[in-house]
RNA sequence: UCCUUAUCGCUAG
């Protein structure tokens, strides 16, 4: 199955859906079931398809092939509705896990809050979010990320500025995504200045800033008709040995 | 051999 499973994941990241499904019917005529490895690869590429509906499918397939689902099997369904607009299936399936025994971990969590967030339902996200801590997992920067992005596309800097001290003090330590997310998030609040004053800081750091965490600040230089300025912060950045994207 | 997060752009609406 290692063989079958290496192939049809190629071939799902190429594009060859088609080859794959046969490969998948190959297997299965052939003496070599499909393992659980198989299933989630597959249900990843129906989700990623929008076929949700084909991906549930072979969940209920998996049971009656005698394939245990795993934690990788609900997060990949769970993102998959979610990434749908279906996050209210996505809820039902996270409180199915525990029915059927198997445990939540990070990333099942990070999927839903992020989705949650997506929805605009940041309440419930943040509620998720301390219900995770409740059960002895660790936010990290992904989770943090995820409610970062919603308040920095509200334009909610205050909150912004909130959840990246909470991260902080929760030992997780601020990296290039979560400047970007916030450079982005002053500047489609207007507050450009304050934009260019956090990419001086990330630089005192010694950190280097992503072309990602230049872009927006571009942007908005030339929506404020600043080219001159906007031009500038680019050379800036080739100097320092960024490549443009 | 499988799953989750950010910016911009592109395409569609």
């Amino acid at each position: 199955a290692y063989t079958f499973n290496s192939l049809i994941s190629g071939l799902c990241k190429a594009g060859d859906f088609e080859i794959a499904m046969e490969l998948f019917e190959e297997m299965k005529k052939k003496g070599c079931p499909p393992d659980e490895f198989t299933y989630n690869i597959l249900i990843d590429q129906f989700c990623i398809s929008g076929k949700l509906g084909r991906a549930l499918g072979l969940l209920k397939d998996m049971e009656s092939n005698g394939c245990a689902r795993s934690v990788v099997t609900y997060n990949t369904l769970i993102d998959g509705l979610c990434k749908s607009m279906r996050v209210e299936e996505a809820e039902e399936i996270f409180d199915q896990m525990e029915l059927h025994g198997v445990s939540r971990n990070l990333v099942t969590y990070n999927t839903l809050i992020d989705g949650l967030c997506k929805s605009k339902r940041v309440d419930e996200a943040t509620e998720l979010m301390n219900k995770m801590i409740l059960e002895g997992l660790k936010p990290d920067k992904l989770t943090y990320n995820s409610l970062l992005t919603y308040y920095c596309k509200e334009g909610n800097i205050k909150k912004a500025a909130e959840i990246v001290q909470t991260m902080t003090t929760n030992g997780c330590e601020a990296d290039m995504v979560t400047y970007g997310t916030l450079i982005s998030g002053l500047c489609k609040a207007g507050r450009t200045q304050v934009a260019c004053k956090l990419l001086r800081s990330i630089q005192m750091k010694g950190m280097v800033p992503s072309p990602k965490a230049y872009n927006p600040v571009i942007q908005a230089l030339f929506k404020q008709r600043k080219a001159k300025e906007a031009v500038r912060l680019f050379r800036e950045m080739v100097e320092k040995g960024e490549s443009p994207d």
